[in-house]
DNA sequence: CGTCGTCTTGACCAAAGTCAACGCACGTGG
DNA sequence: CCACGTGCGTTGACTTTGGTCAAGACGACG
């Protein structure tokens, strides 16, 4: 299953190639796949952990839970994503982190992490560019949930998770299938279940999605670009990858 | 003038002690010392530069403006903080930087953070971890957006700011001055300004602010505290630094 | 003294939330 | 094989939060 590294290659290679000696560090690490079943928080708020998660399957929020029970999804997260790569840094993780579909997930040590930022210090430069870009996704979202309405805003955040997939490989042509209820986009879009319910009801009637049990399919890609206002130059992502 | 760089040395070593080879670095910079008017953009929008800016005085806002000329503000800058690193690894920028007061500000060439983190891959690990900070802020941006209701969300960035001008030594005592204008307060809340002055009159008449001319002063923070549901977690600061 | 930017107020409006009931599909166990 | 329960989606009626518009006050500064 070592080729399961790949995705992280390919991710990080969407900033610049990867030397042979960079290749071979991360191709080196033994990977250890551990299956998770839909709906298992993987960390908790506070949490601080020894390992960093690489996600090799599935999908996967982070969300932070109100007093009152309500709850904000901050960001989604696709195979090839490191997913508490603060907890290396920053110790305590001020949010959980909850699977969103069955995963395949490996821990890596922060020992080993740390190890290839030692070794190869370029590969540390490319995964401090992740976090940056990490950081203009969170701004993304900050001007998605300020100031676009929940039509808008909807289809803004269909179109970012599209262009995530696509850049790993994972929606290779225009379609795109999607495992999120609605519930979970009301989460991240902070509308009620009634009012997402209403807007992609209005999506539909578009012909721009269309749902099949627990899974969105996005029929129209340009349509939703349209109709979500979406640039996708915050994602920093070099032209598509070959598949 | 090379004393301001201690304010760099100030915020990393939130993070831990420097040493003294790091410390020498980081000194040994040379500090061209530029003054900025009021309102002025240091930054466009998709610009490139070769030039990271540390903010020396004032204080700063990054925002995006939308096609219909609304604006959301993202992030609001202090003394210390280093205003465009993700322009050193991400290359085109995805906001617009502001000065909000007259400032002072010390571009430092990329060439030249690039040696730092050569020569002292610490000082690279500790500018990561500013921007791991970085994105804790904007995540609880989007939950301050997504979930808390006017007056909460208000105050809740309030505490924010007294926060990050606390850790910097800039708000030493109970009190502390914040050079905003309610329409900045709107832009930044996603509130209108109609509402945020409502707002405003609220924290009032609870005797948590003050207005003073184009200033907010912060009469009660332990209020403000409360009335926002701030818990300074996700700032990742270490104990306040003595003054 | 006037002007400009900012703040303030009140009346009205609209987007989205809440509540409550219902439908529908799927899975499980009798 | 059907009955039931559960989780998810749907609908309509009503409410609320915050937005919009418009007018006026205040205050700093040339």
């Amino acid at each position: 299953m070592a080729a399961r590294i790949e995705l992280l290659i390919r991710k990080l290679e969407q900033f610049r190639r990867l030397s042979f000696d960079e290749r071979q560090v991360l191709e080196n690490v033994p990977i250890d796949v551990q299956k998770i079943d839909t709906g298992r928080d993987l960390r908790r708020d506070g949490q601080r952990s020894s390992h960093c998660l690489l996600l090799l399957d599935g999908m996967v929020c982070r969300y932070r839970t109100m007093q009152d029970g309500r709850r904000q999804i901050m960001s989604f997260h696709f195979p090839g994503d490191i997913l508490d790569l603060s907890s290396l840094l920053l110790g305590r993780l001020d949010h959980d982190i909850e699977a969103l579909t069955p995963l395949e997930v490996a821990p890596i040590p922060h020992a080993t992490v740390l190890g290839w930022i030692t070794h190869e210090p370029g590969l540390g430069r490319l995964l401090w560019q992740d976090t940056l870009v990490d950081a203009a996704v969170f701004r993304e979202w900050v001007v998605n949930l300020g100031q676009r309405s929940a039509y808008t805003r909807t289809a803004h955040l269909l179109c970012e998770m599209a262009a995530r997939l696509q850049a790993v490989g994972l929606a290779p042509d225009q379609t795109c299938t999607l495992p999120v209820t609605a519930a979970e986009l009301a989460d991240a879009t902070s509308l009620s279940i009634v009012h997402i319910n209403r807007v992609l009801q209005e999506l539909r009637s578009k012909g721009l999605v269309e749902a099949r049990g627990r899974t969105l399919v996005l029929l129209d890609r340009d349509g939703l670009r349209h109709a979500g206002g979406f640039d996708p130059g915050y994602l920093h992502q070099r032209a598509v990858p070959a598949a």
